[in-house]
RNA sequence: CGGGCCGUGGCGCAGCUUGGUAGCGCGCUUGACUGGGGGUCAAGAGGUCGCGAGUUCGAAUCUCGCCGGCCCGACCA
């Protein structure tokens, strides 16, 4: 492949409106191009690493016996409903009616599908079955951002599992377990995998697989000593316990005149500390007002609460609402001898007395109050965010909280889908039962978008051989030099026969124009054939990742370099 | 959806406050020189100034509306 005649549109500086590493390189690099906010174009260069990383995954996910579909993008409104989702999901998925003004829909993704496939399993022994596609995904994000990472349009790979019992379900789950961490090793990942809540998706276990990165948006904790890590979503931690001390018989009303927030109450005199406050919050859940409350010093994790409540719309309430059920302000809210709004509270409050909270009259706080004696609490549950810091549930050791990015989530999904869309096969007992389904997700772009996140420096990316565009350029430093050129061609020439992915850089450029592109481009291997070295049959490898440089007989080049490429394919 | 910023040749930007011939760098085309880290010189091509209305003799510039993009938050399979 010569450079010349392809389409690499590299930019000299960062697009304006890139903020993100890998967004700007992914643009700057000439692989992709935006469309629209959330949209996103994939150039041939991109191409070439999707395929890489697309035939990586396609490898592992047949070695666990993986059979590869490609279902509709486009789907009808029906399925959907059945499965509950249409209603479900909101403003995410995209709509749309057809000439026939039916409604139909763009998939978000294919459970819905595959489940109706999966309506032609008849008996236990056509199971268990693992079918994926590598297929777009259309999600209208609220707010799309930082290039790949989060986007409205988007290829996936997704691989349902489809077993007859949880015994089944269990051993699915483990092998996309363990193709999942070969595939993100190969690609140059070091995933690491994280308890995780389910969400929307429903199922009662969920990992994700995550990249650690300043461009992510999910935190993760994770103890460095006994390997727990969790989704801040899910993630709890060991608390240090608290001495209430002696109690009084009746929580008693004091004026706390000007206090709005738990600082304010911590610095009163006669206040209380953070860790002996009951913070109030009041939500709306579907069309009911509940009260959460959690320790002073606590911060509510919003995804644990819609976990615990089973709600998909659920948001603060606003201080109307607030005043409304309570009579009070934020600042002197408290579940007192509340009766007709829900209280659910978290775990850490448990036991806790001689408590301070509001009491639902501006102004006014209650001390002595005991949880479970005082108020009447519909629920517990954890919903507290764990910090940075706390003890790890598991060995007590100090938990790290880092940013990353999600670039694969395993659920077990259970037989929601099934049981809705009718998907059951005869068991041994010729007992009719719907079909135990697992759904496992990697998001192509963003995969590579991370590892541009986690391989590329001031001059560039710098890809693995196992997903680089190109494995190696054979740079021509003067290409109106005819022994130059043909030196460089009889490289290329033998690097293509060697079955390596090589292309020959022919430009009428200056070599600094060349090297500065191969970089930023970020191919492993340059081969840099030039008048200088030619005349002692002699030419330059330089190797991307670590800046290494070596002189290579000429006629020896190919084959040595083929013989690194070949070690780094793995 | 709330807050902030921004739309001017392919890319990055200036011009807008104070209305009057649309500019710079890079890139692109042609030619010459050059040839181991984005070279030099010369001659060129390329712009409905996001869209629409208004004010004005005259609008990239002022006013209003709309559209689009980015960032923070909300949200998020």
């Amino acid at each position: 492949m010569r450079w010349s005649e392809s389409f690499i549109p590299t930019l000299r500086d960062d697009p304006a409106d890139a903020e993100a590493a890998s967004h700007k390189l992914l643009v700057r690099a000439g692989l992709i191009r935006q469309l629209m906010s959330g949209s996103y174009s994939i150039l041939p260069l991109g191409q070439r690493v999707c395929r890489k990383i697309t035939g990586v995954i396609r490898t592992e996910l047949e070695g666990i016996g993986g059979q590869e579909f490609e279902l509709p993008c486009l789907h009808p409104a029906d399925v959907w409903k059945r499965s509950g989702r249409w209603d479900q999901v909101g403003d995410e998925l995209f709509r749309l009616n057809d000439r026939r003004d039916a409604d139909v829909c763009l998939g978000m993704t294919h459970e819905e599908i595959f489940t109706v496939l999966a309506g032609e399993l008849r008996s236990y022994k056509q199971l268990p079955q693992i079918w994926f596609q590598f297929q777009s995904k259309f999600r209208d994000e609220p707010r799309p951002k930082s290039g790949l990472l989060r986007v409205r349009e988007f290829v996936m790979k997704d691989s349902y599992s489809f077993d007859v019992d949880e015994a089944g379900l269990d051993h699915a789950f483990k092998l996309h377990f363990d193709a999942y961490r070969k595939i993100f090793e190969k690609i140059g990942l070091d995933a690491l995998a994280v308890e995780a809540s389910s969400g929307a998706m429903g199922g009662k276990e969920s990992v994700e697989f995550m990249q650690a990165s300043d461009a992510g948006e999910d935190f993760v904790a994770s103890c460095e000593k006994c390997g727990y890590a969790a989704n801040l979503e899910k993630a709890t931690s060991e608390l240090a316990a608290v001495d209430d001390g002696p109690g009084l018989e009746a929580p008693e009303k004091f004026p706390t005149p000007g206090v709005r927030t738990i600082e304010d109450l911590a610095q009163m005199e006669g206040g209380a500390a953070a860790d002996r406050q009951i913070k109030t919050l009041v939500y709306i859940v579907g069309k009911e007002t509940w009260l959460v409350l959690l320790r002073g010093d606590h911060t509510l994790n919003d995804q644990k609460l819609i976990d615990a409540t089973g709600a998909f719309d659920l948001r603060p309430a606003n201080e109307e609402e607030i005043r409304a059920a309570l009579g009070a302000s934020p600042g002197s809210l408290g579940a007192v001898g509340v009766t007709n709004h829900k209280v659910v509270a978290d775990l850490a409050l448990e036991g806790r007395s001689a408590m301070t909270t509001g009491a639902n009259e501006d102004g006014f706080h209650l001390r002595g109050v005991s949880v479970e004696r005082d108020m009447e609490i519909a629920g517990w549950s954890d919903l507290r965010e764990v910090e940075a810091g706390e003890a790890c549930p598991m060995c007590q050791n100090p938990l790290v909280v880092r940013k990353t990015i999600e670039i694969g989530h395993i659920f077990k999904l259970g037989t929601r889908y099934t049981e809705l869309l009718d998907a059951k096969v005869l068991d041994q007992n010729g007992k009719n039962r719907p079909i135990v389904m697992g759904s496992y997700g990697i998001g192509i772009g963003r995969a590579m978008a991370a590892v541009v996140e986690a391989h590329h420096d001031e001059a560039g990316i710098a890809w693995p051989v196992t997903v680089a565009p190109f494995e190696v350029v054979v740079t021509v430093l003067n290409p109106k030099d005819v022994e130059t050129s043909e030196a460089g061609e009889h490289i290329h020439d033998a690097l293509r026969d060697a079955g390596i992915d090589v292309i020959l850089d022919d430009r009428d450029e200056r070599p600094g124009v060349k090297f500065k592109d191969s970089e930023l481009v970020g191919i492993p291997y340059r081969i840099t054939v030039g008048p200088k070295g030619l005349k002692n049959k002699k030419v330059e490898l330089y190797r991307r990742r670590d800046g290494h440089q070596e002189e290579l007989d000429l006629h020896r080049a190919a084959e040595i370099v083929t013989e690194y490429v070949a070690e780094e394919r793995r």
